[in-house]
DNA sequence: TTGTACGCGTTATCAC
DNA sequence: GTGATAACGCGTACAA
């Protein structure tokens, strides 16, 4: 058994590689190594370094680590809210993926304000994240101008515009309104709603109306003004929207959601209202969160993979950090869920 | 206008304060004032080099800043999961009561591991964080070890149990779930099933279901075996743990649920299966989840305020670092919500 | 295989 | 009010 030296230089303080350094008897080089280079050492010396390692409980500072390495290992996450469970979701599946790889995740909630992300990319960049994700595209140009100013890889999550400058993992929010609105239209709709979130200085959500209108226009159709309820997208929102656009003239026979949440509102409130859903009222939603499917009737609406979102953007920041320079990803298609809130109009459910 | 040396060292990589300091005309320590003591640089010289670090897209970087000022401005935030809406709200509200103070949040989710856990914090820990908090106390004790012994300040959150000997910012779990089976028992109620989390591992569920067996044991009840089942806080299990419980004898008259996913699931089954709820069968929650005030009937339940958690977290530990030695805080008492799911036994929920 | 010595980018101390 | 310089803790050529 060696002598290994018990002296803790500067009690109270943590340790650092020179402390180990000096208890295991080699130099700082060789504790180093014995932490990032481990097969390029000796068994015997290695095992002693470890071993004065755990007995202090040193691990690598990050930042002088990230200083000498001139990586930090850290990347950025730039959404929204967490209070929606399609982007704590696409959180939840990054920090995974990241975590695997010894890459930790800063996040920041924007809050759906424009100036609060350009902020916060900035405080990112600064904290020398060498990757950064952000949800949708539709922000200032000086935010997306100092990520690239700092060369550093980046994905915009959950849209995925043909045509847009940045790698992005998302869906194309036009085409999957489109589909949505096609799907009534076929079930004989001609009279639809549409209760949706602020649109502006929102990409994603202008995307989704847009694609709302223009599939009603294929068919001669548009949304009526009094029949158009934009707010923030809460289930109360979705309540009060139904109630309002019941009350117009012509009374819609349809009505299409931004998002799940508003049509959870929406349909608990037509129901509240005694109005039977389907027959009276067809609704649909987008996202398919946990509760859609669990309400009665459940809910007909889009299906898009948060975690799969996540993890893709990961792999693809992951990817951009190896060095590769990986080729532009395919959209993900959301996948339209029939379940009982859309039927065709005036008519009972189904037949007995 | 002065001659601005425009010079860029090395082209293509990030500024440094050298190459600022060069074109200001100034030395490194100056602009280091300027950004963080302002008020000790004369006016002219500010604007000078406020001008020069905006022109190249100067800031200070974090790790040298972190070597030098001995402080990360990082603090960590451990949680089972973002995908339950509580710890999502928590997080929320720690991250933006943080960003307030110039502190980045590091994220990380153990998802009910124990081993995950220690991990996760052991990294946080040399990324430097300054502060912690993490979700329970029920973790392995080289998990707190570790913290302690880097001194660093930390707060158990979403758990306040009497004795504890961390810092924690809760409420008591126990307490809460003896008012709850309290209320039920105070309804007429004698023959209550649960549905809980599994209770390994997971003090803040081993405390809840201690306090319903405390409430009915003073009354001389207890819960039966087959009126108890254990198992993941999803909407599907509450629906068929219902089904389970009530094809048990005797059939319980109510059902306490460990958290409101669970209870949203029994009270969707129960009226899938015809059942009508106060009457035939009363429901409890547990948290007050976004979508538990919709349902019909409202979910009778009990609320917790996340979002105040995670602020009184965050402002514990902010104050931590301020060298400020802040007293234990208060429980946090949640609310019991009566809403329309619990009721009197074998009654009509009230008479016309 | 191991050690020496320097650089990473910033801040703090101390002269001036 | 401002500048030189020494930390801060680690990784890594380069030399041995």
């Amino acid at each position: 058994m060696p002598p290994m030296s018990e002296r803790e230089p500067k009690p109270g303080r943590p340790p650092r590689a020179v402390d180990v350094a000096a208890a295991a008897e080699v130099s700082t080089a060789t504790v180093s190594r014995v932490f990032n280079n481990p097969e390029k050492v000796a068994p015997a010396i290695r095992e002693r370094v470890l071993a004065a390692a755990k007995a202090m409980g040193w691990m690598p500072h990050a930042a002088g680590s990230a200083l000498a390495r001139r990586r930090s290992s850290i990347v950025g996450a730039v959404i929204p809210t967490l209070d929606n469970e399609v982007f704590a979701a696409q959180v939840g599946a990054m920090q995974a993926a990241f975590a695997e790889r010894g890459i930790t995740l800063l996040l920041s909630c924007f809050n759906y304000n424009q100036d609060q992300a350009v902020h916060d990319v900035q405080a990112m960049l600064a904290r020398g994240v060498e990757a950064l994700a952000i949800v949708g595209e539709a922000h200032r140009p000086e935010l997306f101008a100092s990520i690239q100013a700092r060369h550093i890889p980046y994905v915009v999550t959950y849209s995925h515009r043909p045509g847009s400058p940045h790698a992005c993992v998302g869906f194309d929010n036009r085409q999957a309104f489109h589909t949505i609105a096609r799907h009534l239209l076929d079930l004989g709709h001609e009279t639809i709603g549409v209760i949706i979130q602020p649109t502006a200085g929102n990409d994603r959500v202008a995307a989704r109306l847009d694609g709302v209108r223009a599939a009603l226009a294929e068919r001669g159709l548009g949304v009526r003004p009094q029949h158009l309820r934009e707010g923030e997208w809460s289930i109360d929102f979705g309540r009060q929207s139904v109630r309002a656009i019941l009350a117009t003239d012509p009374v819609p026979t349809a009505v299409i959601c931004g998002n799940d949440y508003l049509a959870v509102g929406a349909l608990l409130e037509a129901r509240a209202m005694g109005l039977s859903v389907p027959r009276d009222l067809s609704i649909t939603g987008f996202d398919d969160i946990a509760i859609s499917r669990q309400l009665d009737p459940p809910l007909t609406t889009m299906h898009v993979d948060n975690h799969e979102i996540g993890r893709r953007a990961a792999d693809y920041l992951l990817a951009c950090l190896e060095g590769e320079r990986p080729a532009a990803m395919p959209p993900l298609v959301p996948t339209l869920i029939r379940r009982g809130t859309a039927a065709a109009p005036d008519l009972p459910a189904r037949p007995a």
